[in-house]
RNA sequence: GGGCGAAUAGUUCAGUUGGUUAGAAUGCCUCGUUUACACCGAGGAGGUCAGGGGUUCGAGUCCCUUUUCGCCCACCA
């Protein structure tokens, strides 16, 4: 058995040191708030979240946290990724693996900014005022204050990371990489810097990309007006945005427009400027919609952008960088736009130029994290040509060397990569990645590290978007561009673990940055999480007021619950109703493991040896306890295989309590304090044994208590948790043992079921009497679980030659009776109707059985082993019928 | 406009490649302090697996379709 094998030299030197932490003997309940943190640093200062804890050459197993925002603080989703994350690891630490779980922070460029600039607000000033380099010690002060709050509450969680390899995006080693990539990026080719139309936040004044703009629907006004066209005539145009008009550069239809087309060519006269612009012509340009003209603004809308490439049309940009109009607007520079939106329609209205407004709904981009409406602009931004990256990246998918799990996101991944556009990847902030670059008086740009010789160089001010250096996460945080040796070893990652929410933002960018720089996928598998919601399904906000503090629940229930809780009420991309009523749930199954382990481990002898008798020499419940784990330990595996995590917890919660502590060890209870030596000595081995397993079955999902409770187990030889994780061993697998321990236990469940019906005292002792077909062996020497189990203490076995009693209420499983005599408490006439039910039960499915086997199509078509299982179930309805049938003529023929 | 997901017991959810009488937790009802556990045990009620059609010997599971809810992507002024 292999914690037999376990029993190493230095199995005494770690319990000495283990022991110091345990208890001497296990107390009533699990004291969770004392054991998480003692257990927690036992295990860090001994180095066994480290992966050097396994040999040299073992297989690695590498996960690459997805940092938080370093002055974050713990919510549900980081408590679900680590309970995730934690799970892998510890998993395939126990199977031998050099498990390395790489944790760290991210700068979270805005999000942070924007509360040093909160911060400073308070105080009555702000950055302008005290300065690029100033501010940035601020930033700097406040994250060595607060940066650690979020991993000390990640510890809480029992989180088995390596912190020495811990890592922050701003580290001098990752800044090192970032700089390495952009000028690579560059020196390929496919970094460039120039005036573009881009995503504006007027709010953060700064550029965002496609991915910050969060697109809604809304109830907006169209604006219909006539534009001036030399020689006193007029067109039509609609527009959702009235104050870009004064940045317009052309008046656009449709060539083959009968309207229009005769107007194409000449002039057309910008309301209230009367700046002079051509009417062209374009098939972009939709008849149907509106008044089937369109005015053209090319330096504030994406579409006009287009067009105007194509036509060699004027840029006008007509505001400033806070959303107020510059002095191209003319007489409305200053105003704010939608000031100048009321005023220059106003103005427009007076000159007779407007023609009606009417209710329009339509889609407001605007500023995912500030909220206000985003404004297209020209500005001179970086740009990262992303395409030849995303089309390694899809290949990777394809090809299968990136797995995603759940599958469907794979189709989702390729859509967004094969319509990638162009990323912005600089941003007017100062908390970040300054870009290596410098600008010459002539507008020559040099890219480097070291600032270029000579004089006129002026440093770029702009800095990354935070997701430029987080995409680079996987390999910067183990050294890279250096061949560091955790790089050879550790490069590639195993698992990317992380929400779906990000698989755009963070994912794709890993994946395609990961190829393009290291030539190997940066992981195999990416398993997405969901959400975690309310228990109502809604999103958790702050202004909904249902957040939900992980540390909270923890400091109630104990994080043992918490992340069992997480990890089996969802599965894989699905969102999570989180509700604490579950937490409490389970945190009564840390209670049952507690008592199921205090029972088996108060009932061993003193100096027991751990060892397992061979499977002859165990009695049923034992082969059936033993043959039930097996199968729980193999489908346990398969489901780990497949990343099925919440079904395997699931399935050893059902197994644990449901069978091992409501059966087997209320069983158990007649051979400890009954049986002879032999027996005895066996069925503590199996109870040892069984508890052994599920514990380190459980660790994975539940650190302390299994951590807890391993430490009073007999013959254990390393802690939980770089202990084996447990085997199959098919020599355990025992079909008939859990067929006749089936009979058994739907025995007693009638008798119980009959006791309670009939209202018989459940201390009354009734003696029974079976009719056993062919399990007589079985029931005879098993007779004691009646006795223990629904307080039958005495059986008398009828044989075919005695009249069946009288006076009795039967229980017929299979091909046994079970009479309970119920002298003077038996309605006839009720217990013929429960008969008769039983029957005509028994009869609706031995016809429909019947059916399915007269089938030739079945019989022909079924695989064999389902078409003998239906043969099987047909000869036990039909012998518990005829008991049945018997019985009711015996009882009820009157 | 395209795509995806969800719909299973009062509630929250499982149900892994199609195969016994569809499970659990929680809530509800009845009973019980039996030397691991009242943070418990025993028993029970509760489901036409959203509707319709199809494939199949067999469908909660696969296909089509409808409905409701949620999400993602998308340049219609």
């Amino acid at each position: 058995m292999p914690f037999v094998l376990e029993f190493g030299r230095e199995a005494f030197l770690f319990y000495l040191k283990g022991q110091v932490h345990m208890t001497k003997k296990i107390s009533k309940t699990f004291d969770f708030k004392e054991a998480e943190s003692r257990l927690y640093s036992w295990w860090e200062q001994n180095g066994w979240f480290k992966p050097e804890i396994a040999p040299a050459d073992a297989e690695t197993f590498v996960v690459s946290m997805p940092p938080p925002n370093v002055t974050g603080a713990l919510h549900t989703g980081h408590a679900l990724f680590s309970s995730l994350e934690d799970l892998m690891i510890r998993y395939e630490r126990m199977r031998g693996k050099a498990a390395l779980w790489v944790p760290g922070t991210d700068h979270a460029g805005i999000a942070t900014q924007l509360q040093i600039e909160k911060m400073l607000q308070d105080e009555g000033t702000n950055r302008l005022e005290i300065g690029r380099e100033e501010f940035l010690a601020r930033t700097w002060a406040w994250k060595e204050k607060y940066g650690g709050t979020i991993t000390r509450q990640l510890r809480r969680l029992g989180a088995s990371c390596d912190w020495d390899r811990e890592r922050f995006t701003l580290d001098d080693g990752l800044s090192n990489a970032v700089q390495e990539v952009f000028i690579k990026l560059y020196e390929q080719g496919l970094i460039y810097r120039g005036p573009r139309l881009v995503n504006w936040s007027p709010g953060l004044q700064t550029a965002v990309s496609d991915l910050e703009v969060d697109r809604e629907e809304e109830q907006g006004k169209l604006y219909y007006f006539n534009y001036p066209i030399e020689g006193e005539e007029f067109i039509p145009v609609a527009t959702t945005r009235p104050e870009t008009i004064l940045g317009d550069t052309a008046v656009c239809v449709h060539p083959k427009d009968d309207r229009y087309c005769h107007l194409i060519g000449k002039t057309a006269y910008v309301p209230v400027l009367n700046r002079a612009i051509p009417v062209i012509a374009d098939e972009y340009v939709d008849r149907e919609f509106g008044t089937g003209a369109l005015k053209i603004t090319p330096a504030h809308d994406f579409n006009d952008y287009e067009i105007a490439q194509r036509h060699n049309l004027l840029l006008i940009n007509v505001m400033n960088r806070d959303a107020t109009m510059n002095s191209d607007a003319g007489p409305y520079a200053g105003l704010d736009r939608f000031v100048c939106r009321e005023k220059l329609w106003g103005d427009m209205s007076a000159l007779g130029l407007t023609l009606r407004v009417v209710d329009h709904t339509h889609i407001i981009p605007r500023s995912q994290r500030g909220g206000e409406v985003i404004e297209p602009l020209i500005s001179t931004q970086w740009f990262l040509k992303i395409k030849p990256l995303a089309e390694r990246a899809v290949a990777a998918v394809r090809d299968g060397s990136i797995k995603i799990v759940p599958e469907r996101f794979e189709k989702i991944y390729y859509h967004w990569l094969e319509n990638i556009e162009d990323w912005c990847i600089s941003r007017q902030l100062w908390w970040g990645h300054r870009i290596p670059a410098w600008i010459s008086a002539t507008g020559e740009i040099y890219v480097g590290k070291v600032p270029p010789k000579g004089s006129g160089w002026t440093p770029e001010e702009d800095v990354l978007d935070t997701w430029f250096s987080s995409g680079l996460w996987p390999f910067s945080t183990l050294g890279w561009p250096d061949e560091t040796p955790d790089l050879k070893r550790f490069y590639p990652t195993a698992v990317m673990e992380t929400g779906y929410d990000i698989l755009f933002f963070w994912v794709a960018r890993m994946i395609m940055l990961g190829l393009w720089f290291t030539d190997q996928a940066p992981f195999n598998t990416v398993y997405l999480h969901g959400l975690i919601r309310d228990k109502y399904g809604r999103k958790i906000s702050k202004t909904l007021g249902n957040t939900i503090d992980p540390l909270e629940l923890i400091d109630k229930y104990g994080a043992d619950p918490l992340r069992f809780t997480l990890v089996t009420s969802g599965t894989p991309g699905n969102d999570i109703n989180l509700d604490s009523e579950k937490i409490e749930a389970n945190w009564r199954f840390v209670n049952k493991i507690w008592q199921a382990a205090n029972f088996v481990l108060s009932n061993l002898q003193n100096d027991i040896q751990p060892s397992l008798p061979p499977r002859e020499k165990l009695d049923l419940p034992s082969r059936w306890i033993m043959s039930r784990l097996t199968r729980v330990i193999a489908s346990v595996q398969h489901l780990f295989d497949t990343n099925l995590y919440g079904e395997a917890g699931r399935q050893i919660y059902d197994f644990l309590w449901g069978e091992f502590a409501d059966w087997y060890i209320e069983i158990s209870k007649h051979p400890l304090y009954e049986g002879d030596d032999e027996s005895k000595s066996s069925t503590q081995q199996v109870l040892l044994h069984v508890l052994n397993t599920c514990l380190r079955l459980l660790h994975p999902f539940m650190p302390f208590v299994t951590e807890e409770l391993w430490g009073f187990i007999p013959g254990r030889a390393r802690p939980l948790i770089i202990s084996s994780w447990p085997q199959a061993h098919a020599d355990y697998l025992d079909d008939q043992a859990e067929v006749d321990m089936t009979i058994m236990m739907e025995l007693v469940r009638g008798v119980r079921n009959v006791r309670l019906e009939y209202g018989v005292d459940p201390a009354r002792k009734i003696s029974g009497s079976v009719a056993p077909g062919d399990h007589r062996a079985v029931i005879e020497k098993y007779s004691y679980i009646f006795a223990r189990l629904c307080n039958v203490p005495s059986i008398t076995i009828i044989d075919a030659t005695m009249s069946t009693p009288t006076d009795v209420a039967s229980i017929v499983v299979s091909d046994v009776t079970f009479y309970l005599p119920l002298a003077g408490m038996v309605d006839i006439a009720a217990e013929c109707d429960r008969l008769n039910k039983e029957q005509s039960k028994l009869q609706e499915q031995i016809a429909r059985t019947n059916a399915m086997l007269e089938n030739d199509q079945f019989v022909n078509r079924a695989k064999p082993e389902i078409v003998e299982r239906e043969r099987m179930k047909l000869k036990d309805l039909s012998a518990s019928l005829q008991q049945i049938s018997e019985r009711l003529s015996a009882l009820c023929s009157a």
